[in-house]
DNA sequence: CCTTGAACCTGCGGGC
DNA sequence: TGCCCGCAGGTTCAAG
């Protein structure tokens, strides 16, 4: 995409989880694309208009990149065509994604951006900034690491495996959390994000990589959707909980030492 | 301010 | 076969 100009843009539909923004077709067509950039979850497509194309893919959202044509779906919602012929569709069964439009200029002060945490691979993501944020904060874990003004980006699946992988309880008030504590969870989150990048990501359904490919890791997870199954370290059967209406798995024995 | 639960929407698998 | 229920990678509100 980058370098492209976009040459033609097609709205199968009026809105995803909100109204798409107003005249979106006619402020793309004609739009070259500079730069591919990622804030939390979300995707930044900066165009040579001064303005940035910001898409969320929610829950089940999916960037289809095609070379050769394809009978449209009726969740493909919206169709990028490109110079070079290639053919990028958004797709989102569920439609809880969004595509917004702005300046690039008032960007940071995107109401879904400004209130978003360090990225986990940044410098600020730290022990420190981690034990300060939870003070006084009654809120487990689990919920509080989900938490997208804490830290961005970290999702249902890869909470779990990082609480897994520290042993701690995942119900944990934040704030009981000692200093070495919030250093192992700094360390698994950058680990586990790592491993799943390496393997193309989770997919349970939707999720695809740009090539089409399904993702990997979720046959490296260690509790997440393992309900009843033995743990992988103590053999204890994997538990499920909700919290703050997610699944939670855990491993009852291996995170429930006070250590 | 803090925390939880519902809402948004479609599809799929299991039980009956 | 078909219907009903519960569940799903996220985020944002309203309510208490």
């Amino acid at each position: 995409m980058k370098g492209q100009t976009i040459t033609k843009v097609t709205l199968r539909r009026e809105d995803l989880r909100y109204p798409l923004p107003v005249s979106l077709k006619e402020r793309l067509e004609g739009r070259r694309i500079l730069e591919l950039k990622r804030r939390a979850k979300y995707l930044l497509i900066v165009l040579d208009s001064q303005e940035v194309l910001m898409i969320h893919l929610g829950m089940s959202g999916r960037i289809k990149v095609l070379k050769t044509e394809e009978p449209l779906d009726k969740h493909d919602h919206v169709i990028f065509n490109l110079a070079n012929s290639i053919e990028i569709r958004y797709h989102d069964p569920r439609r809880f994604g969004a595509i917004d439009l702005i300046s690039q200029e008032n960007i940071e002060n995107h109401a879904a951006l400004k209130k978003l945490g360090p990225e986990p691979f940044s410098n600020s993501y730290n022990a420190q900034f981690l034990l300060n944020r939870a003070a006084c904060k009654t809120v487990p874990i689990k919920s509080f690491l989900l938490n997208q003004s804490v830290v961005a980006g970290l999702g249902n699946i890869y909470v779990c495996e990082i609480l897994f992988a520290c042993r701690i309880d995942p119900t944990s008030p934040a704030e009981a959390l000692i200093v070495k504590q919030w250093e192992e969870i700094v360390v698994s989150t950058r680990d586990v994000l790592s491993r799943a990048i390496q393997a193309g990501g989770s997919t349970l359904k939707d999720h695809h990589q740009p090539n089409g490919e399904i993702g990997y890791f979720q046959h490296a997870f260690k509790v997440y959707g393992r309900l009843n199954k033995p743990c992988v370290v103590c053999g204890t059967l994997i538990q499920r909980l909700t919290q703050a209406g997610r699944a939670t798995f855990y491993c009852p024995y291996c995170q429930d030492h006070v250590r």
